[in-house]
DNA sequence: ACCCAGGGTCATA
DNA sequence: TATGACCATGGG
């Protein structure tokens, strides 16, 4: 199906863990296209660093961060994160924690919630979590799966326990989800793209 | 000009 | 627990 449409997507985009750490932060409720930018100017400046972040002054880094949007926010949120990923002895000392201590450790730091946590879980850890987004509950619910207002941790509970402990599998299903959600749709009745929108001329209106 | 995007926090009831 | 306001840019 999705896979033979599109194939392997081997995700994160993203060379190193740390850089997928911060494209899952800056790319909350924001087009991929505008984290790439951030992202870019980060480089640019040499700035992709925890420890370069942190000693960043707040109007500047708000000012590379402009272009994926809620710079202000996410500044905060990036810095709040970098200070405990220091603290916590970077990659090496947190990937010592099994894989709910590691997501309950993501948790408590301010600006990771739920599915930040789990893409850098999945992505950059690589534990099997399985990630729920946007375009995955309203993909489940338009297909009846779900009613689509399930709680985070019961639709991931599900998604983990019908699919087995599969990193790789996690990773791809999630990946071709979202590379699906990049398609043009094409007009209707039979759009395709149209179960990963909000509002979709044939099913009508589901979820946030 | 409008709609939306790979969410999360905080205030309120 | 459950809504709602707020954050803000860029592409279609």
């Amino acid at each position: 199906m999705l896979f033979r449409a599109y194939g392997p997507q081997g995700w994160w985009p993203g060379d190193t863990p740390f850089e997928i750490m911060v494209g899952a932060i800056l790319t909350q409720n924001t087009a991929w296209s505008n984290v790439e930018k951030a992202i870019d100017n980060l480089v640019a400046k040499d700035k992709l660093h925890p420890r370069a972040i942190v000693n960043s002054r707040h109007d500047h880094l708000a000012g590379w961060l402009r272009p994926s949007g809620y710079f202000n926010i996410k500044a905060e949120r990036l810095k709040s994160f970098c200070r405990w990923y220091l603290d916590a002895g970077e990659f090496a000392g947190l990937d010592r924690l099994d894989s709910a201590e590691l997501r309950g450790a993501l948790l408590g730091v301010k600006g990771i919630g739920p599915e930040t946590a789990d893409d850098i879980l999945l992505y950059a850890f690589n534990r099997p979590v399985f990630v729920i987004d946007a375009y995955t509950r309203r993909m489940f619910a338009r297909l009846g799966r779900f009613s689509g207002d399930e709680g985070y941790e019961v639709m991931r509970a599900d998604f983990e326990q019908a699919l087995g402990p599969d990193t790789r599998l996690f990773n791809e299903y999630h990946a071709l989800i979202v590379r699906h959600a990049k398609q043009v749709c094409r007009v209707r009745p039979a759009c395709g793209r149209c179960v990963l929108t909000r509002v979709c001329p044939a099913a009508g209106r589901v979820g946030r």
